[in-house]
DNA sequence: ATGGGGCTTCCCACCATGGGAAGGTCAAGG
DNA sequence: CCTTGACCTTCCCATGGTGGGAAGCCCCAT
């Protein structure tokens, strides 16, 4: 039952860099090492791992993980905690798919606008030229204006 | 029309660290220098600055905010060219934005099913426990099954 | 002329990850 | 028993943008 830190990969599904790193913030115990000092890993470490690996892939951070690990390691933990844990990243994900949908948004207003052919006029520099959607105070800029 | 990069990072809105970061890709030529060493910029530097600065709000990476202001210097450039930049990113963002729902559903789905209060049993963390949505094939763990 | 604020360069840190070098180890097969 | 190749170890470097800070120079106003 004890695995090498390659085979604790592939079963887990992280790296061995990933799992040295893990090791070197404190995110998971220093590994036990054989007498040659090669880390050795049991099947319990690779169910850590692999909750470790579905955690980030919810885009949960380092700190956020170490959190839902511990409490996961707690059995008598109130899911309360967990479920705000999982609000707060579900908060930080809305707030950053708002901010790349605005993002979007205005850009593909602005494409929309520009004919993308030969000709040299386009919107989208006009914008970036000249300031925030709405304000089209461009003065000193002789080129560039629609 | 002179000013040193203090003043150009006010007028522009991008901090004199980033200015000297900027010129040390070469996203910007180097700027000219005083007697004495002291980087000077002109009121035309400036509206690049702030063109680079309204790009990178698009969310554009260095690459990109180059190739852009390229053409944008490029009187005779084709639309064409500034238009596949800005679809290439909006691509991209498309892509992020995608996947970022996918985590916040799927988190979300699960945070709705976990009571909150003080039990210890929560479906979050079986689920991270457990594997992939759908499959539930946890053998070894005995506890945070529901 | 002195003080304070600005400028210069250089190094370090973040976060999570990968690449690679230099050197030790293990197992299989000759 | 020895070689070979695959694995392991540590250490350093890079990414992308950004900030912090130190050491030292410069400029202006008092």
């Amino acid at each position: 039952m004890h695995m090498n830190i390659g085979e604790a990969a592939k079963a887990s599904g992280i790296s061995p860099k990933m799992l040295r790193y893990y090791e070197s913030i404190s995110l998971i115990p220093q590994a036990r090492r054989t007498d040659s000092g090669y880390r050795i890993y049991t099947l319990n470490d690779v169910d850590t791992l692999r909750f470790i690996r579905r955690a980030r892939e919810f885009g949960l951070p380092m700190d956020r993980v170490k959190l839902l690990v511990g409490l996961w390691q707690d059995k008598n933990r109130p899911s309360r905690e967990v479920k705000e844990i999982a609000m707060r990243q579900i908060a930080d994900l809305e707030s950053k798919i708002s901010e790349l949908t605005a993002m979007k948004n205005a850009l593909a207003q602005l494409a929309q606008a520009c004919h993308g052919d030969s000709r040299p006029d386009c919107p989208i520099l006009s914008d970036l030229a000249g300031g925030s959607l709405g304000y089209n105070n461009v003065d000193r800029h002789s080129a560039d204006m629609l």
